[in-house]
DNA sequence: ATTTTCATTCTATCTTTGTAGAATAAAAGC
DNA sequence: GCTTTTATTCTACAAAGATAGAATGAAAAT
């Protein structure tokens, strides 16, 4: 149960194209794996690469010129973490707020249901 | 289903101590509204109060020499807007996932439960 | 070998956030 | 009326975050 920081946005967009390479990833299978709605210049990338790896969020392993980035956090711990940093900075660790949040927050019935579901196998 | 922007820590406290507020709220009402771990300026209040204006989520009239502030957005719109935004950005939509990571968050079975519980009740 | 290409690092700017002192102005007290 | 108190606004500044051009240096191409 560490306490793991909640990233920025941008670094945040980072770390989920790299939890999706298969480790270790090049800045270049980093970038391909980029939602690129708006595309990041390469520097760009490399910057926060570099901020990522200060944070302990990664690793950077050098071959040769080109650098090669490992997830040191995975993917899971950081959504486990950032749950229940939600549910106790926005919701105040009320889970009728947090219930009634996620109730209202467009999510259909049957996903409402899914989701219900997959706590109950989830929590044995 | 408005588009919301996530606030920064210090300005979502001080809106989470003006939800607390009857409305309308002095400055001095939202200072003793807040969990003071460590309290701040009064300065700093009425900056933040300021931003909060600019950014939308309440509104100031002027009572004499004294600002009275009245949220816009209310915290139950806030908490289900930063939800999805949560599901979308952190977990990247994937519901199996963020049941994980919130079974995985520290919460105890029985609160597991009682959110089973709440998402069923809520969802009618 | 010389040029071209390209990845990384340096440097830099702009914005946002957190924080608060100084200045202003008005209300209250005497 | 003059002084003290007090609420708000101005101004300020440092840290963090977003973004990327310029410089560097090495690999590849010819």
């Amino acid at each position: 149960m560490k306490n793991i920081r909640r990233l920025p946005d941008a670094e945040l967009e980072v770390m989920q194209a790299l939890w999706q390479c298969k480790p270790p990833a090049t800045r270049t299978d980093v970038a391909a794996a980029l939602h690129q709605d708006r595309p990041m210049a390469a520097t760009t990338l490399l910057t926060v690469l570099t901020r990522l790896g200060e944070k302990g969020f990664l690793r950077t392993d050098k071959e040769g010129r080109r650098s090669l980035y490992t997830p040191l956090i995975s993917q899971a711990d950081y959504l486990s973490a950032q749950s229940r940093t939600f549910l106790q900075k926005v919701c105040g660790g009320s889970l009728p707020a947090f219930a009634a949040a996620l109730c209202d927050s467009g999510l259909t019935r049957e996903e409402l249901e899914l989701l219900r579901e997959l706590l109950e196998r989830d929590a044995l």
